[in-house]
RNA sequence: GGCGCUUUCGUCUAGUGGCUAGGACACAUGCCUCUCACGCAUGGAACACGGGUUCGAUUCCCGUAGGCGCUACCA
């Protein structure tokens, strides 16, 4: 057999926001797709009329856009293969089930669903399979005639997948090696609806898979029991030759207690799970998105890729470029990870130290606005320049340095306590004077002067510099004295000053 | 219940038939210091359990237990 170009899908459902689970799901296709030089399609499987939800799909598109996940191929980006959505691929399916059917593969049947819930309800563990399906409703435990009548009165039907029984079938698993299952313990798979004229994922995902060439099928984990009855399907069409490789991943668990992460933990522990912020259409609820909680994309990439999977080496920091020379399907833990949102937080607090003072002052430009303060860029880099390493989030910015745009109203009655003593205000006086007199305000000049007058006066550095800090900041933190007195400018230096020493007297 | 997958510090993980079992996040302490951070240094912290195989198992095999998934005319 030649070797094929890669290509690999990602294939969701529009049912809603996209989970941070299946964004990693994407990742790891783009970044084997890309180190193997092959192609990543997107694939819509909306062959579920019922649960289509309107607005999903753009959502999807606009969740990789902003993540920096590119497509090759699929909706939205067009293709030879098309059309990418499922719905819109009725007659391709239509073909397949009857090519199925003919060679006595797959069988119509009639049971409705009320029926197949009375069958459950009264035999435990009833499957509809080989040992039960000549006692149902269907092509195969009725006369042909009887079967044409049917369809012909206008029943609704399905068609099942005829699973013969007894085999022990092998799928080859990229990640988990070899998983052997005994056939027997598969149902006859619904393949195909009359009602609504679409497959059900098992066949269209077959077809599909098959029709655009797929060679590997990268999953989650949910997906590890089907497989195998998906290599019965790929049997069945007699394209077992050119079946994909499988890898099936692990899933993303929840940061503590049992199950799998939900939007519930999001909710209750105060972090997104969703790429974007997602308004319910029917609900009307909003939850949030790792885009409008702050969070670069590059970090969401980075932490995303590491959960799972590990080059073996320590090397944590890497870019998209980076992952794809590095990514190995075959290196993938097999177990669950937990969502440790919390080393998530510090892949944001390190791509913002990486990041250059200009691109994050470009971000922190939106939140200074919303504030209402007007200023220039050139300004918002000088203070990202000092505050950046303080935060994680670039709105955390705003708390680290407002007072870089606006003078204390009050000072922090802690502090206060602590740091401005019965002479502080005549000493905060003499500072005032003192800085008052320099024409040279420069940061250099004032830490040269300002030191020289403790020294002379026989003033503790620290009294007088965290007065002055009470004074200009309003609290106890910030960068150097200097650095903020030198950067808001002498007239606000000395108007913050002469405030605190009247309000605190 | 049945079937399948899975199990190394609290978390993400590296790793080997013989190592002081490595790194990162988190945590603690110290240093730095005009404060708060950053940063730096140090520390505590793991091979689920029970049997085998073996001179020797965390590593290989088998059980048990825990975890996860599937068990739809959903994907």
């Amino acid at each position: 057999m030649a070797e094929r170009k890669v290509r690999v899908r990602f294939a969701p459902s529009p049912t809603g926001p996209l989970h941070i689970g299946g964004v990693r799901t994407a990742l790891y296709n783009y970044l084997f797709a890309k180190q193997h030089g092959g192609d990543l399609v997107l694939r819509i499987e909306d062959t579920d009329s019922n649960r289509f939800v309107p607005g999903a799909e753009e959502y999807i598109l606009e969740s990789f856009r902003w993540l920096g996940i590119k497509f090759d191929e699929g909706v939205s980006f067009g293709g030879e293969y098309g059309p990418y959505r499922q719905s819109e691929r009725r007659e391709i399916y239509k073909k397949y089930v009857k090519q199925l059917l003919d060679a006595g593969r797959a069988y119509i049947a009639f049971d409705t669903p009320e029926e197949l819930e009375a069958k459950r309800a009264e035999i435990e563990n009833f499957q509809y399979d080989a040992a039960s399906r000549m006692s149902m409703r269907n092509s195969l435990a009725m006369s042909a005639d009887e079967v044409a009548a049917l369809i012909e009165s206008g029943h609704q039907y399905v068609v099942r997948f005829k699973v013969e029984p007894g085999e022990k079938v092998v799928v080859n698993d990229i990640i988990r090696g070899e998983v052997t299952i005994n056939s027997s313990i598969i149902d006859d798979k619904v393949l195909y609806k009359s009602a609504d004229e679409l497959p059900t994922y098992h066949l269209a995902n077959i077809v599909d898979d098959h029709l655009m060439e797929i060679t590997h099928v990268i999953r989650g984990e949910e997906w590890l029991p089907s497989a195998p009855l998906h290599v019965l399907l790929y049997r069945a069409f007699g394209w077992e030759d050119t079946m994909p490789q499988f890898a099936h991943l692990s899933l993303l668990l929840k940061p503590e207690g049992n199950g799998k992460l939900s939007k519930r933990d999001g909710d209750r522990l105060g972090f997104p799970v969703f790429p974007l912020e997602w308004n319910d259409p029917k609900s009307g609820a909003i939850s949030t998105g790792f885009r409008e909680s702050d969070y670069l994309p590059e970090a969401v990439v980075n932490f995303l890729a590491l959960l799972g999977w590990n080059p073996g080496d320590d090397v944590e920091m890497m870019s998209l470029e980076e992952l794809v020379k590095k990514f190995d399907l075959s290196k993938c833990s097999k177990a669950g990870a937990r969502f440790d949102y919390k080393k998530m937080v510090w892949f944001n607090h390190e791509y913002i130290l990486q990041k250059s003072d200009r691109e994050i002052a470009e971000i922190f430009m939106n939140v200074v606005k919303e504030h209402g303060v007007d200023t220039t860029l050139e300004h918002l880099e000088e203070i990202v320049s000092l505050m950046k390493g303080r935060v994680n989030f670039v709105h955390e910015l705003w708390d680290a340095s407002s007072f870089y745009f606006e003078a204390p109203v009050e000072y922090d009655e802690k502090t206060a306590k602590k740091r401005w003593k019965e002479d502080s205000a005549q000493k905060m006086t003499e500072l005032a004077d003192l800085l008052e007199s320099l024409d040279d305000f420069s940061i250099e000049n004032q830490d040269k002067v300002v030191h020289e007058w403790i020294e002379v006066k026989g003033y503790g550095m620290g009294e007088i510099m965290n007065a002055f800090r009470l004074a200009l900041v309003g609290e106890g933190k910030g960068p150097q004295m200097f650095h903020i007195s030198g950067l808001i400018g002498k007239e606000e230096t000395l108007s913050r000053l002469r405030r605190a020493v009247t309000v605190l007297g």
